[in-house]
DNA sequence: CTAGATGTTCGAGTGCACTCTAGGTCAAGC
DNA sequence: GCTTGACCTAGAGTGCACTCGAACATCTAG
């Protein structure tokens, strides 16, 4: 499989998949004949599990850590087991604070319902600033 | 208050108050005067609002956009609710892929679980190896 | 055989959200 | 009076994760 092929498969970009191998996300391909890179299947799962790990927030240099530690042998396996515990850890985290902003966003929607309906009234005057300022926009109307 | 007091007070540095005020997420603050930047009550609960929008993903040019709406007064209150539901909405896709990733990192964990013990007992060689390639390490242990 | 698609390298550029520096002013305490 | 520390401005620098450009090589279909 030629690296445009494999970007598409994984829907990373071409650009991209190059970068993570410079930086050590992606063993160095092997190459054919013309000096072009050669991918198996193998590297596509590789590549989805790592989505996978951005997806949990994990960042570039966390994610060159784990295949760090992937390279040496099964005897990190302990290391890495932390890490993914580490991470699902911070996942949980992440998604209560989502959850947190959930009744904020609620709250305010609400208020601005009633706004609406204030204002539909006519009755529309200084409701808004509900102790928060008001900020005098920067006039760019063209 | 003085700009270091409402940093203090809102978690924020005294830097970010000020970019934050250079980008219109804050009204131009009245000085003192020394030409020091005095404020109010309502300016850190504006900013604490601003940190649950934070919270929710939004990045500072929706976070401009809402303040300029705002500051266009009661009629664009519509309009900010719908920022804000779309909002909500985003907030729920964070949710929803983060605890998709939760699956993936526990069966990852297992397989981990089970490596080791394989290990431990010696039975150490290639299981580590699931579909995943290895990646060689840049040998940069000093 | 040739056009166009796809690949190569290296390095520079982008967008975001700060974060810091340099070089100054100003108010309060000793 | 002088030092200390908080404040000021304008602009440069940072870290992340790509993303793109230039200039060139090679493969593939007609």
């Amino acid at each position: 499989m030629k690296i445009g092929n494999l970007a598409h498969l994984t829907g990373l970009s071409v650009h991209t998949i190059r970068y993570y191998e410079k930086i050590g996300l992606l063993p160095d391909a092997s190459r054919d004949a013309g000096g072009r890179r050669q991918y198996g299947m193998e590297i596509a799962n590789w590549l989805t599990f790592l989505k996978h790990l951005k997806a949990t927030g994990m960042g570039i240099s966390g994610m060159v850590r784990y295949a760090q530690l992937r390279a040496e042998g099964p005897q990190t396996a302990a290391a890495r087991r932390q890490m993914l515990e580490d991470q699902r850890r911070t996942v949980q985290q992440q998604i209560d604070a989502l959850q947190a902003t959930l009744p904020v966003l609620d709250n305010k929607i609400e208020i601005y319902k009633d706004m609406e309906k204030a204002h539909v009234m006519e009755a529309d005057h200084a409701r808004d600033t509900n102790t928060i300022p008001r900020i005098q926009q920067p006039d760019k109307r063209s």
